[in-house]
DNA sequence: TAGGCCATCTGGTCCT
DNA sequence: AGGACCAGATGGCCTA
C-alpha cells in the first residue's frame, strides 16, 4: 500500500521497483522495507509537533538569557581565524535576538518544503516517517524511475 | 549506551 | 547595513 495519493496511478511496476530498491540502490539504512511494526502516529510530524509546541516563544524567552549566560562559541571553518578576517561585524544583542528567529522562521520552511516532499514520494504506509536525507534520496531515485518510465513508453 | 536525527544557536559569507 | 544562506557545534530525544 503506497501513501501518496499519486501513487494511485503507478502499477505493480513501481511497487516492484520500490522493493527492488530495497535490495539493489540503498544500503540497509535507507531499506524502504519497514523497519519495524506500524507505530500509527509516526512521530506525527515529530519536527511540526516540536516547533508548534510553543518553542519559537520558549526560544525568544530563552534568547536573553542564553546570550547573557552562554560563553560565544568561535568556529574556525575555512581555515582562517577571526582576526584575520575582513571585516568583523559586530552585532547587538537584540540584532542577535533577530537573527535567530529569523533563522527559526528559514528552517521552519525548510521543514514544510521537506513535509510536502514527503507526501509526494511514494512510501509505504506503516514504514516510519522518512528523515530528511531519506526524503531527498527516495526523490532522486523516484524522478529517476519516472522519467525512465516516460522515455520508454 | 551509542548512534541517528533534529532544533537551535552562532559567526562567516554572499547578495541586495 | 542588514537579511538570507550556510555550515559547524551542541544538546535533547528516540531507538536498537
Amino acid at each position: 500500500i503506497l501513501d501518496s495519493p499519486e501513487s494511485r496511478l503507478v502499477d505493480s511496476t513501481f511497487i516492484n521497483f520500490v522493493n527492488d530498491m530495497n535490495l539493489i540502490e540503498f544500503p540497509q539504512k535507507y531499506s524502504l522495507a519497514p523497519k519495524r511494526q506500524v507505530n500509527n502516529t509516526p512521530h506525527s510530524s515529530r519536527s511540526q509537533m516540536r516547533l508548534n509546541d510553543s518553542s519559537w516563544s520558549r526560544g525568544l524567552e530563552n534568547d536573553a538569557e542564553r546570550l547573557v549566560t552562554t560563553p560565544p562559541r568561535y568556529c574556525t571553518r575555512g581555515g582562517h581565524d577571526h582576526a584575520k578576517s575582513k571585516r568583523r561585524r559586530i552585532i547587538t544583542v537584540v540584532q542577535r535576538q533577530a537573527a535567530n528567529v529569523r533563522e527559526r522562521k528559514r528552517m521552519f520552511s525548510l521543514n514544510e518544503a521537506f513535509d510536502e516532499l514527503r507526501r509526494k514520494v511514494p512510501t509505504f504506509a506503516y514504514e516510519k516517517r522518512l528523515s530528511r536525507i531519506e526524503t531527498l534520496r527516495l526523490a532522486i531515485v523516484y524522478i529517476s524511475f519516472m522519467t525512465d518510465l516516460l522515455e520508454n513508453t
